[in-house]
RNA sequence: CGGGGUGUAGCGCAGCUUGGUAGCGCAACUGGUUUGGGACCAGUGGGCCGCGGGUUCAAAUCCUGCCACCCCGACCA
């Protein structure tokens, strides 16, 4: 393929609207374009980039007895009010009435679609197991798109649903997709992990996120050196604190002015920040039992919203942070002051930490006031005992003790077991050996692929451009020609051209009339793993071969074609 | 959803304070000179100054409403 001929326009300068490093180097290298926030085209080199991810997915999908069909991203409110997610899913389902006023949505994910497809053509268990997938365009209106491609309101997503007779053809499903995720992510030349997650929204019992680990990754992940636990912050267990044995002395109430917050309490009082409790009030929307909740953890600690909603199983979109003054009224609670002794008609849910905590000091449910010398169980109990906290570096390792360190990554794929979640209330059964009717075990999962190219960038990258891995790169080798004016220049630059390309290498030649430094820039920019460079210095013509990405990720047979193809040349020329 | 910021040529920006009918760099087009790291000279084209309303003899500029885009936050006891 000759440059000139294609449509590419590379930016010199860095579009405003981009920061991150995947956002800026893909529309300066004209892979992308925006059309509207969070909605984005791909360009010819961008294209081929996306079309090499999702080969790359199918292999390894269809290695694993997977089958490739195709859903519309249209899709009828019905089956969306039938699974309850029409209301639970909130604004970001990106809702459309058709010309009769008829509810539609564009798919943000296909779980409904394809439990409808196994109620209706799933019967028996001669069926099972099946694994659907399609790699497909996917809407999510999301409150604030940001990062280029990192989140998008229209992206590209392999969703796959796996169809098992029980649980434990589930986990084989399962393990399957997970061994062909990490050799997906291990092809694309991702350095990623698999950490455990929160099912969350989605819902199902255990669930996989794969992050591509990078600076600019919206998860953040706990990790262990000396064991093999991975979690999200929001997933991993914080192991309690040992306190101290100390005999518990007597409640005293003592008086804090102006100490709102738990620096200003300790600074006063001259304590460590592990001997106070802090509380933190919620409000609860369609609570039967209770409207509002304290949850206390020590003063050092974060809460864990995530386990603080498991705890008391409700629904993320239910809770939030309670007005204090309303609250007060109804509870005893003083914003600044609330401990759990004095609360009233609110639910306290207590950190698990706190039940051998000792001699603690605690917000006396009144204005200026703490008290100290605060035992749980003598002084105080929890309607709910959680372990409630944000796992921080340096802590334990929930498996193995050795301090967990800290990282952050872009969730580029996740697996899920569904179980009968979807299965059961949408009736998608089948008729076991003997005639009984029982609900298909699901499992779902998904890769961003738009999101996986921009991962891939983040990670192979350097000051002047993309480095793409061989296996995703738009093209092999780039040949420059560095003055196309000279015809014996340009004759060579096209014999090594033609002659790389009957090797089954995908080359380009950038035969543009163009200074050379704009081709170097521009070859270093879209990231062609190999250039060539046919030119002239000293005198005399020279052909010069140049790796840029990783010289592990290129194959040893396009090596040899290259090194013949140069060789040939090279020849040629002292002939 | 809350806070902040920005909308002027394809891209990056100035002009706005103090109203007088739009400019710079890059890109594009034509001609010439150049040709191993974003060349040079000469010339050319391209604008509902985000949209609507108002003030004024006159609005990119002042007032007002809306829209779009970007960033930050959503952990406070």
């Amino acid at each position: 393929m000759k440059l000139s001929k294609m449509h590419v326009k590379t930016l010199r300068e860095v579009p405003a609207e981009a920061e991150i490093s995947s956002h800026i180097l893909l529309l300066r290298a004209h892979m992308i374009r925006k059309l509207v926030s969070g909605v984005y085209g791909f360009m010819p080199f961008g294209s081929r980039v996306l079309r090499k991810i999702e080969a790359i997915i199918r292999e390894e999908m269809d290695a694993k007895g997977a089958q490739e069909i195709l859903m519309s991203a249209v899709q009828p409110a019905e089956l969306w009010q039938e699974s309850g997610r029409w209301q639970a899913y909130g604004p970001e389902l990106w809702r459309i009435k058709d010309r009769n006023q008829r509810d539609f949505c564009l798919g943000p994910t296909h779980e409904e679609i394809f439990t409808d497809i196994a109620r209706n053509e799933i019967n028996s268990h001669r069926q099972l197991p099946q694994n659907l997938y399609q790699i497909q365009t996917k809407y999510r209106d999301e409150k604030r798109p940001r990062f280029g491609l990192i989140r998008s309101r229209e992206f590209i997503m392999k969703d796959a649903y796996s169809f098992d007779k029980d649980w434990e053809g589930l986990d084989q499903s399962y393990r399957d997709m997970y061994d062909a995720y990490a050799r997906i992510f291990t092809r694309c030349g991702l350095e990623f992990r698999a950490v455990e997650a929160d099912s969350g929204a989605i819902g199902g019992s255990n669930s996989h996120e794969f992050c591509a680990l990078s600076e600019v990754g919206e998860s953040q992940i706990a990790y262990c050196d000396h064991c093999d636990m991975a979690a999200t912050t929001e997933r991993a267990a914080c192991v309690d604190e040992q306190a101290p044995a100390e005999a518990e002395l007597a409640l005293e109430e003592v008086l804090t002015p102006d100490t709102k917050s738990i620096e200003d309490l300790c600074a006063f009082l001259h304590i460590e920040q592990k001997k106070t409790i802090k509380a933190l009030l919620f409000e609860i929307a369609d609570s039967e039992k209770y409207k509002y909740v304290a949850a206390f953890i020590r003063g050092d600690r974060e809460l864990n919203m995530i386990k603080l909603i498991n705890a008391l199983d409700i629904p993320e979109y239910a809770i939030e942070f309670a007005d204090e003054a309303a609250m007060g009224e109804k509870t005893g609670a003083v914003g600044g002051f609330t401990g759990p002794m004095g609360l009233h008609d609110c639910c306290i849910v207590v950190d698990s930490e706190l039940l051998a905590a000792k001699n603690m000091v605690a917000g006396a449910c009144k204005t200026d006031h703490h008290v100290k010398n605060v035992n749980y169980g003598r002084d105080y109990k929890g309607d709910i005992v959680a372990e409630l906290k944000v796992i921080k570096e340096g802590d334990p390792c929930p498996q193995c003790g050795a301090p967990v360190k800290m990282t952050r990554g872009i969730e580029v794929g996740q697996v899920f077991k569904l179980g009968t979640k979807y299965s059961e209330p949408m009736g998608a059964v089948y008729k076991d050996e003997s005639m009984e009717e029982k609900p298909i075990v699901m499992g779902c999962y998904g890769i961003g692929v738009t999101r996986t190219m921009a991962a891939i960038v983040e990670q192979h990258h350097d000051e002047n451009g993309i480095i793409w891995p061989v296996s995703v790169a738009p093209y092999h080798v780039i040949v420059t020609l560095v003055n196309s004016t000279d015809p014996v220049q340009s004759a060579l630059a096209e014999e090594l051209h033609d002659r790389l390309e009957a090797a089954g290498l995908e080359v380009i030649l950038d035969d543009r009339d163009e200074r050379a430094g704009v081709k170097f820039k521009d070859a270093d920019l879209i990231g062609i793993p190999v250039r060539i460079t046919v030119g002239k210095k000293a005198g005399d013509r020279i052909v010069e071969y140049k790796l840029r990405a990783d010289k592990a990720s290129v194959d040893k047979e396009a090596e040899q074609a290259i090194a013949d193809a140069v060789e040939f040349i090279s020849a040629r020329r002292r002939g």
